[in-house]
DNA sequence: TTGAAAGCGCTAACAC
DNA sequence: GTGTTAGCGCTTTCAA
């Protein structure tokens, strides 16, 4: 007793000493206030459990007066329910993620979690990095959104944080990336990248286009190969085959939009259209073939993929593939939180769709003549 | 004992049932495969304490092969040390929180900060719901973004946050908002919202605009007073009066833009520029002025507010005022976490300044004759 | 309906 | 250098 009031004073004392707060009502004062044991307190907190009504009202009161709440990090230590879901992305800026972390975001709030948030710059390392420190948090799900690299070394790595994060309760969702292979703990929400890809292609060469530009792969990432899959496909099922050498490897970047359409406009190719790897990369060749005199759609059609919010402040606004963004987010939260009563539903695809706006059209004349 | 191997094994009975696992190992774990005690692997992840080598590979191993990770939460609740930074912003969506978020995540994680997400979808209810929940988190800071309503019990009820957090040893950011008054232990991150709308409008009038109207004025919201009235200095500055009629109110959003231009439009009223209280704003205006037949910046200028990626996209491209949403972030960032070194500096007003792209430029003919 | 007591997993003071 | 011993603040049996 001596020692505990000791010890009680050495602490009083450091309190002093640091400039803000470690005078925080714990449920202790909390009871002594009203009266009652620390588990009564804890009881009227829960709700789930029968306290008299008197007595509830009496902690109820003693925690308004000492503006009490409790501490989340000592109640998911005792309580081993922690109420958090983690989102990893690329970078925050892109409106692509943006959407989905406002669904995933909204899904999570209704489900009385919170929500953290990770950025990864696009930096493999880094994915693993914040993975590592979600498993630290024992966050209730991890969501990792964006184009996954198909790279053997990644893949295993991912696949194993798949075990060692359901191995702690935690739950890990690919959104937007295809699945790690049989057997691996994780729930994927993908959408339909190649179909996408193939409605807009098809788009364009039934409306006559027979040269069409394709803007940034990036060799390795599973969106764009899905997407080019699409591309090609669409050819071939009208016996074409798409000219590599309108095919520009680059990054999905506004910057290397208007860098690839620029160098395409230099070299004379021969095209009638541009299909971009993302409403970004539209967006900076729109701007490139603006400035080098190429009239959009009339001398040439551009679509880009994603349709974000920016695809209608173009000019012209942007014909493109539709992704649901938001529905991404949502279904990732509720699968992962879900997984018990959705067992079977753990990989989901969703649909999409083009929208046709402005900046496509049929083949104008050769550019030669505009 | 009995008693104690009875309850173990009526956990490991629950285990199995339930899906995934609660089988993670903890220090206990490590420290018995390494032939430990407790304290030297607490020692060995802390790094901050002299172990043997021997003894730390021993240890390091151990961790390894159980695949060990700290428990985030039981390290939380002992060394007082919680590690998070909470970012409570309207909407992720919009293009201006989520450069900002950028800061804030850039900053916190350089700190070995963890960065939590709270969306509040502009109600003021939810602020103080949010709020309420970090507090539970003892988040090291607790940013709030965006313009404040400037309403008393609102304000009263933030102020009594910012000392509620103080308590537990957080810290309240505003960023974007003016301060809460004297004494209130808050860290403020401003920008000089009256200035760049100053010097906007000292823009449109030394280049001979005379008639400019105001899109999206927000009553109430310390953003848009502050934007107002800068608008207003500048017409005092030359004699002038701003025309209340071609002062419009709405919410800052797209939809509002094209909405207002078209009334105005359609209301005959005379003007030769348009002020946007947002960029998002002007993009919606630039759309129904293009719909309306009206060429920008020949016919009318416009302007926005905020400088956001779209601003180079719409078209044609927009003049703007910069703000420097980025840095919001991170000092918002830096100066809660070392508000101990840095009493002195717990305010600070970034500047603002205007980027002149291809929307404006002196007024044209009168509109009705183009 | 309530209280007492035993941890949750970790860190930190204190001994050796 | 390393082990022992106490808790951090809360939930949760087990008794009463």
């Amino acid at each position: 007793m001596n020692e505990a009031a000791q010890v009680s004073a050495g602490k009083t004392g450091r309190r002093t000493e640091s400039a803000a707060g470690r005078d925080v009502s714990t449920v202790r004062d909390v009871a002594r206030r009203a009266g009652v044991s620390a588990s009564t307190v804890s009881r009227v907190m829960g709700g789930t459990y029968p306290v008299a009504a008197a007595t509830r009202a009496k902690v109820l009161k003693a925690m308004r007066e000492l503006d009490y709440v409790v501490n989340a990090h000592a109640r998911a230590l005792g309580g081993s329910t922690n109420k958090t879901v983690a989102f990893v992305v690329d970078d925050v800026t892109g409106p692509f993620y943006a959407h989905i972390a406002r669904g995933v975001e909204e899904q999570a709030s209704a489900e009385g979690r919170l929500c953290m948030l990770c950025t990864t710059h696009g930096d493999p390392q880094r994915v693993l990095a914040v993975v590592e420190m979600m498993r630290e948090q024992r966050a209730d799900a991890v969501i990792v959104v964006g184009g996954a690299w198909e790279d053997k070394a990644y893949q295993d790595r991912m696949t194993h944080f798949a075990h060692a994060l359901d191995r702690v309760g935690s739950r890990l969702v690919l959104v937007g990336r295809p699945p790690l292979g049989e057997g691996v703990p994780a729930t994927v929400v993908d959408y339909d990248n190649e179909a996408g890809a193939f409605a807009m292609t098809t788009h364009l060469l039934s409306a006559g286009h027979r040269r069409i530009a394709y803007l940034a792969r990036v060799p390795g990432l599973s969106t764009s190969t899905q997407r080019i899959s699409g591309f090609t496909r669409a050819h071939e099922l009208m016996g074409l085959t798409p000219d590599p050498a309108l095919i520009l490897d680059g990054e999905f970047t506004r910057a290397h939009g208007y860098r690839a359409a620029r160098e395409l406009l230099a070299s004379g190719a021969d095209f009638s259209a541009v299909f971009a790897g993302t409403d970004m990369v539209a967006a900076g060749a729109l701007q490139a073939l603006r400035e080098g005199g190429v009239r959009v759609p009339e001398d040439v059609s551009v679509a880009g993929y994603d349709d974000i919010p920016v695809a209608i402040d173009v000019y012209p606004a942007l014909t493109t593939v539709h992704v649901p963004h938001e529905e991404l987010g949502r279904t990732a939260v509720r699968l992962a939180l879900h997984r018990d009563e959705f067992p079977e539903s753990q990989h989901q695809v969703l649909g999409t769709h083009i929208v046709i706006r402005a900046s496509t059209r049929g083949p104008g004349r050769p550019r030669e003549t505009s």
